[in-house]
DNA sequence: AATACGATTAACATTCATGTTAATAGTATG
DNA sequence: CATACTATTAACATGAATGTTAATCGTATT
């Protein structure tokens, strides 16, 4: 799991709108170019850099791409990071504690 | 706190450098400037990114301006977003309701 | 096989981000 | 007060990201 490029992976906003949906259903190229006003090549490259960051996976069903969001990845790097910064200095402090369950 | 604009701040692999120094030990711009191979100004415009998106705190001390991170931001940003993605389905398919803890 | 539909890639233009050097502002010190 | 040091802003150039339309590929349907 490579945090680096998650990270740039969630830089952009269209991006994280994308797993916003995600979060909620499989959804097509289509079905998300739908639901913004982008075309659907746009939304084909955004879903394939969340796809290369490892954030979501594509599964073809006839005709259509399915797309579902990979959560133990995108939930994994972000408690990966949050100890990164939290780690040093909390962890001599407070060994036991962690910020919240969630992450 | 603006989930998009801390992530947006995340974006930068500089700040996300730049964080990870911070999680350390407060710094100063030059400090910072020291650590990469980049210039002070550089590093300027990087830290006020991040301190307008509540990441980091800057406190003058004599000539110096030192900055330190912000940690509980950083981290309830992350625990936003993670609920935010682990949300909705999981409540949703989970019979045994979760503790919303969400921050 | 021919057509239609969905997805991706190509090519292009435009906007945004990052870094550099030069100039300005603030603070301390001789 | 003049000088030195730190930090920030200005102006500029360059590279990356995003979106668009047109073209290509894959799959299904008739």
């Amino acid at each position: 799991m490579n945090v680096n490029r998650i990270f740039a992976a969630l830089a952009s906003l269209p991006r994280r709108q994308i797993i916003a949906f995600l979060s909620q259903t499989a959804l097509s190229t289509t079905d998300l170019a739908a639901r913004f006003g982008t075309s659907a090549p746009a939304v084909s490259r955004h879903l394939s850099v969340l796809q290369h960051a490892g954030l979501v996976s594509a599964g073809r069903q006839g005709q259509r791409v399915m797309y579902r969001l990979n959560r133990d990845v995108l939930l994994g790097a972000l408690a990966q990071f949050a100890s990164e910064v939290d780690g040093p200095l909390r962890r001599a402090a407070q060994p036991a504690r962690t910020p919240r369950e969630a992450i």
